[in-house]
DNA sequence: GCGCTTCATCGTAGTAATACGATAAACGCG
DNA sequence: CGCGTTTATCGTATTACTACGATGAAGCGC
């Protein structure tokens, strides 16, 4: 019944700010599955960038493939660029640096 | 959280052997959590390294403490040593090193 | 032995995550 | 406009996670 609206439209270039904590397992919980890894190492090595490209590599569902881009892209950690029909998803290398740099901080 | 925080952080063990993305989606995952991340903290930090320290920063039970720390004694990144009556937790540093590497191979 | 401390585990309830097929929405092209 | 392509979303089933209190196990000291 929570209709979560907030993130809707959220701009490319922003990170949502949280505490240190938060922040860091937000941004590896969204990591913290096989396929997300996967489309995030897909998308930096540019093997395609659309999610057909994905679907196509992964032994998962066109719709389930939609949902891990989903939680990538409300972690901030890819955005994708409308291009006519498709979308190119690509990876924000900031966020990232950032998850490394926070875990270098955790000490 | 006294003398025990001095001997307590000899590493043995190793990390189990997994592909690259399972064995990052398996760190990321343990850490994907804020009350982890939050113990990890405290480890690192010192502020103590027995369960009932961390209860005591935690707004947590202690039966879901201890859950979490067999989350990430599983996933590798702390360990435990029986001192009597009570265990004293480290952070396997080794763990967060490699989560950084995996992290920077993704590319 | 008994009590005390410390931590793990059990049982369980509520919530979130994961997966799929089906369907809808958005776009370009003819 | 209607069609094909591409992606998102819906509905739903199954599994996993998170949290708690209660109970159990292991150690120390008396």
């Amino acid at each position: 019944m929570k209709r979560q609206t907030d993130n809707c439209c959220t701009p490319p270039g922003t990170i949502r700010k949280l505490a240190p904590d938060k922040e860091l397992a937000r941004l590896a919980k969204a990591l913290g599955h096989p396929a997300r890894v996967r489309i995030v190492q897909l998308l930096l090595r540019r093997e395609g960038c659309m999610c057909g490209d994905i679907v196509e590599h992964l032994p998962l569902a066109q719709s389930t493939v939609s949902q891990h881009l989903k939680v990538l892209k409300d972690t901030g950690i890819i955005y994708g660029e409308t291009e006519g029909p498709r979308i190119c998803y690509c990876v924000r290398r900031e966020a990232l640096r950032r998850l490394k740099e926070l875990l270098s901080e955790l000490a």
